[in-house]
DNA sequence: TGATGGAACGGAACGGTTTCGTACCGTTCT
DNA sequence: AGAACGGTACGAAACCGTTCCGTTCCATCA
């Protein structure tokens, strides 16, 4: 290895090249095929073809496939508000309905295509669940504090346990029995299960 | 192929050597490694080695991986026949906490192993679901048309949601939280999600 | 302005490993 | 004796990580 140095330290860019546009097709190509098939057989050959670029390309900017992989999940989380719309109802419905939500199937497709990796692998499961499950469940928890201001969630009710229901039902749907989650499944989740729940 | 007959049809074992038990302990390897390492990473190498048969064995005898992975699961619903303790709190937590339930390490390694696949493979996932999932649901509806036919349960809620929500739940926390599932977890969930929803 | 050097790139190939499905053994049980 | 078994080995294919090569783009300097 030459003694150059490793950075300028300043923030001269001083590279041009995979900056920030080409980076980002290659993690979104990442993301497409881990939705595809899987953590297990995403291959690092199939991100440089559906990327169009080329392996050494890959391994000079990622040490390697896990690397790859959870970075293109943390680039990915973009910026879903959690929603007000005055009433607890309307905030999950609104919430869980919308971008990002569990009617978006790229973002299924990519939690189908991890259940299996993290069951087995303790450190991947660790930063996926901190920096991909960690913000949405802290924005639902969000919508059910307010709620709680508001006076529409009894005193006795045990966040922990109602909170991660909903998300917890809708994949169950999704997954073992093989239902597409519609507005109107997850409404009527919501009316018989979860305010059931929390105003007796 | 040689237009042999499929089988014999009665009990009589024409193959005395493979019969019983030993193809028992082959589909139980095959349960072990599947649940150790995923379908996608499962070989026909390391069931045999597991197993100690040879590979030309598994191959005699099953036609490929995937028939192999789905005779396993179908020779594993160990019988589990619905508690009846008098009401449907007493009847989920026996189900849910016992053998077979929720609480098994193997049983819930393999549907964790499972769920990358069938998010897949359309062919796998009908079979698994008519014949692993199936039979489960079918137990727990009984249980909640009992409940209905003693009356704990109002008239109009819909079982067709409140039924898959407690395993929903517990999935849930299991895999994407990494929570293990314990007695305790699963009490509080009948005590203030389930019960909650089906009594008003 | 135009030429030059360097860095990053795509494409291709490499060796080593793993998996699959099959074939060939010697052994064991009926 | 004969059939089924366990073990080994094989070729083909896929994958991984690395290393070539030739090209393209950018910054620098004459």
């Amino acid at each position: 290895m030459s003694p150059q140095a490793k950075e300028t330290g300043t923030d001269s860019p001083q590279r041009p090249r995979v900056e920030g546009e080409r980076e980002q097709e290659i993690l979104d190509a990442t993301l497409a095929i881990l939705a595809e098939v899987g953590y297990d057989l995403l291959t690092m050959d199939k991100v440089a073809a559906a990327a169009r670029a080329s392996k050494a390309t890959l391994y000079r900017r990622w040490k390697g496939k896990p690397e790859l992989v959870i970075e293109a999940l943390l680039a990915h989380k973009g910026e879903h508000p959690a929603p007000d719309t005055g009433t607890l109802r309307g905030d999950l419905i609104a919430s869980f309905c919308g971008a990002g939500g569990m009617t978006d199937p790229q973002q299924m497709a990519i939690m189908g295509s991890l259940i299996t990796a993290i069951s087995r692998d303790a450190d991947f499961a660790e930063v996926f669940r901190r920096d991909f499950i960690g913000p949405k469940a802290a924005r639902t928890l969000q919508l059910f504090e307010r709620a709680r201001d508001r006076g529409e969630i009894d005193e006795d009710v045990d966040l922990e346990i109602v909170i991660p229901a909903l998300p917890g039902i809708l994949l169950h749907r999704q997954f073992l029995l093989g239902e597409e989650p519609t507005d109107d499944v997850i409404t009527r989740v919501v009316d018989q299960v979860i305010l059931p729940a929390v105003t007796r």
